[in-house]
DNA sequence: AATTTCTTTTGACTTAAATCAAAAAAACGA
DNA sequence: TCGTTTTTTTGATTTAAGTCAAAAGAAATT
């Protein structure tokens, strides 16, 4: 809980009675290996902080699973388009190794905006998130199969070192067997 | 400026008197092809709606232009990252065709605030944008060429229109000549 | 510990699109 | 209107990465 508490104060300074507040409104969850925190189609109705484990998100595309970003302790995910507009979501959460996870709900995060520190942090984790990811996705399209993997291990070694190497050609949306061969030339 | 209270109304319904505190506060300005708009490296203090005209967003990469988006008329604009977070912009916006704009400074719209309707408004806009630009990098990261060319045809006919074939090639993320020969065949 | 299943590696081949170069067409300015 | 500059088209060639297939290695299950 300390960490979530220290997540948040990243971004704006939380009084004593919102954290208190916050407390009274977060949920424990625990997920096993595989297990899916959000499905398709489904409304993210909460978000999730990680205290332990890897999640990662992925979508549909002909059948084929494309993920998209794998999160990993000390981070806050949910599917953004769903939550911030409380519509069906587009992509799939699973759990990729066991989990523990302090979530909380839409509404009780409507509460929590009462207080200001938690409007401004929800408006700028909203914009932060959505920056990071229109920065990567530009950053990356322009990159060579080698590059961009250079380039996540940069920004994201606890992917590089925990997920398998499938789920990390597919975030580069490269072949399995491209990033093979780019790990064994060196 | 109808045109303008039409688009925020898409959004959120504006009471008459936010329509009279917006008034106030907007100012026109004028700008001829190819001026520049704003420039990568400073603040984007302001957002603008397009009453005339075509505007181009670019940035730099090993000293090549690379053009995100073209925006046309009743669309609103700025450089997202660099507008609500108040930090120097990594993206130039350029006039392609002589063009009329309503802007809003940041400091103008932070009083509009007051308004509930405004708060809500840039809220959803936020949103909306950002989640717009994450859902259409991803479509298009998997597409062939012809097929983003397609795509953009449907979304985005006024560009494919009015902009010149260099800087649709370049939103799509591929080379002039591909582009050529795409649209020679059909 | 053995068998099955899942994941990664390696090889051979194909392909979409990039690059380089030059010609043709269109737009612009004096 | 003519010459200059910019933009688009066409052709020839190269290349990065995809696909298909099979082997090797690792992990999970009984």
């Amino acid at each position: 809980m300390q960490e979530l508490i220290k997540f948040i104060n990243q971004y704006s300074n939380l009084s004593e009675s919102s954290v208190v507040a916050l407390e009274q409104r977060v949920v424990f969850e625990s997920y096993e290996k595989n297990e899916i925190v959000l499905r398709q189609g489904d409304r993210a109705n909460k978000v999730w902080f990680i205290k332990k484990g890897l999640l990662r998100k992925f979508y549909y595309n002909n059948g084929k699973e494309i993920t998209t970003w794998i999160h990993a302790e000390n981070e806050m995910f949910t599917s953004m388009h769903s939550y911030f507009q409380q519509k069906p979501s587009q992509e799939t959460i699973q759990a990729i190794e066991d989990s523990e996870l302090i979530s909380l709900s839409y509404e009780k995060s409507v509460e929590l905006n009462q207080y200001p520190e938690f409007n401004s942090f929800s408006q700028e984790l909203l914009t932060k998130q959505f920056s990071a990811i229109d920065e990567f996705s530009k950053r990356f399209s322009l990159m060579s199969a080698s590059e961009k993997y250079n380039a996540l291990i940069e920004i994201a070694p606890e992917i590089i070192k925990r997920a398998k190497l499938g789920y990390i050609a597919s975030i580069l949306g490269i072949s399995q067997e491209t990033l093979s061969r780019i790990r064994s030339k060196k």
